[in-house]
DNA sequence: CAAGATTGAGTCGTCAATCTTT
DNA sequence: AAAGATTGACGACTCAATCTTG
């Protein structure tokens, strides 16, 4: 890109856009089923696959000490549990339990909704190629 | 776009890479200047014009109260000051002051140099013209 | 010592309630 | 009543320090 002014400009616009969508998605959930976009992204992720604490850190972006806080609060809320870690005494595995499993299910599809009307929609398949391509040129800039 | 995986994928993408991105940035204006993202975007507007709070809030995407919030923080580190407004008794004109100004010019450039590096650098120009077709499409989607 | 994870204290953000001026 | 803005209480995040096992 040419300009500084642009780049900055540009840059100020993915925020705000970010900002905007991440509020709205957040009070969707929160309204919905009474969970934060956080808790969601957690148990997302653990619906999947159990995780270790800095695994599930690592694959949504989160810190560890953050994140940590983050779970005792759900474990304190009952939507996850923490298990020992098989073959290593070091930390925990942590696993959802049913009442987490239900709320992700009851949440997922007026959530999956709001991604598709708020951000999807405006998206053609040109751009998410371009955007894809931002994205992994930008990841794979950045330290590991 | 087609389906609602992707579509979801593309979501999370962005959104890492704001947090990854706005964590770099916040963390260089600390080590540079000792001040946080937020104290930079406030200051970077105000060094255009003095504002009312809710117009610097609409402007900056923040929300009212954390914004004031965050105000007083600012006031009482001296880089701010609240003025009453002209013509209106009720709330007040941000202004900055000079040790404000003096930091935010201080910043400046070593921000601008790392959003280009961090962001600009990996973005071509038919890849920011379709970004700014996504933000503005999803701008004008939005309750104003 | 490194890896996995937690903790504590201080800072910041959120939501609803409130206050004053228009 | 609406607009402009602040407050307070509580909840969440940050950073550095710490603890335990590998």
């Amino acid at each position: 890109m040419p300009s500084t002014d642009e780049g900055l400009a540009l840059w100020r616009q993915v925020q705000l856009m970010h900002w905007q969508l991440s509020y709205l998605l957040h009070r969707g959930l929160v309204e919905d089923v009474g969970i934060s976009y956080q808790d969601f992204i957690v148990l997302s992720e653990l619906s999947v696959q159990a995780r270790r604490v800095l695994d599930l850190a690592r694959v949504l972006g989160l810190e560890k000490s953050r994140l940590s806080h983050h779970l005792n609060r759900m474990a304190e809320r009952g939507l996850i549990t923490k298990q020992p870690a098989p073959g290593d005494r070091r930390g925990a595995l942590i696993v959802t339990t049913t009442a987490g499993r239900r709320l992700h299910r009851r949440a997922l599809p007026g959530h999956l909704e709001r991604v598709h009307r708020t951000f999807t929609d405006h998206v053609t398949n040109a751009e998410a190629k371009a955007i894809r391509s931002v994205t992994s040129k930008i990841r794979a800039s950045l330290p590991p």
